[in-house]
DNA sequence: TGATAAACCTAGTAATTCTATGGGTAATAT
DNA sequence: ATATTACCCATAGAATTACTAGGTTTATCA
């Protein structure tokens, strides 16, 4: 498994915001209700989308989140390495990783990266406006 | 991540026996000290492989392992697909996961079966020789 | 035949990560 | 003022992963 709950979360909650008025700020409480999730975890990775910049926040009634910019402005890679930390296949290659004593000798790790590029190439390749089109079905 | 540390093991496993005589069974307890894995935590997968009939085992003074077939016929992805259980990028897309109730409208769905074809494609692509030769360098 | 060495089996525990909850504080509109 | 909303911090519950423990069976060799 590669994108947990908290990443897939995100871009559910990224998508709704996508599809409604780019322009009003949506509370939290409608995209919770709507997308059958629970409103305290998601306010944990609305912070984190928030910080980055992804979204702009307005406290008090009538507040609420949007989007920063346009749908396919977003890459689904940016979204999911922020929320998610990263997307390494495989521990020893992820950033942060306390560097593997066998990096050296290790006859995977080869393999491991060009995997890892190949994920990264991927999801840099989509946007949210792709999801949006369903023209990847 | 994608494949824990019990895959990798496994691969390294694989590795260390497709680079000794073919034809000798080697004791697990040698491959332990060798890789600096735990040995009970190796037998464990060592069944495993095992049964599936990626090795042969004989009991026993003098026995050990030894692999059942030549390097270059074992994929990377038979390997891990065997000791992972799935490799897919998302529980919603992995085997005998419980069908989302959102499979239907669920924007990213495409995208995931996507990335389980390509990471699919990408570890049955290569096998143990491929490991061996280092020629993914 | 007895000692030894190996695979195999079952269960349980430790550790880690993931998911979610609880309770409060700060900001904003009415 | 009050209601509503984002934001912050800590913690608990759940699930998974990694590893350990102890024994049983199978085979070899002296």
């Amino acid at each position: 498994m590669i994108v947990s709950t908290k990443g897939r979360y995100a871009l559910r909650v990224m998508v709704s915001f996508a599809q409604r008025d780019s322009e009003e700020y949506i509370p939290l409480k409608e995209i919770a209700v709507e997308e059958e999730i629970s409103q305290k975890y998601l306010e944990s990775i609305m912070t984190v989308l928030s910080k980055a910049g992804f979204v702009d926040a307005v406290h008090g009634k009538g507040g609420g989140y949007r989007l920063n910019r346009k749908p396919e402005e977003y890459t689904i890679g940016s979204i999911l390495k922020l929320t998610e930390g990263s997307l390494a296949a495989v521990s020893c290659t992820a950033q942060g990783a306390s560097a593997c004593s066998r990096t050296e000798c290790c006859q995977a790790k080869p393999m491991w990266d060009k995997l890892d590029k190949m994920i990264d190439d991927f999801f840099e390749g989509i946007t949210l406006a792709d999801l949006l089109k369903d023209s990847m079905k």
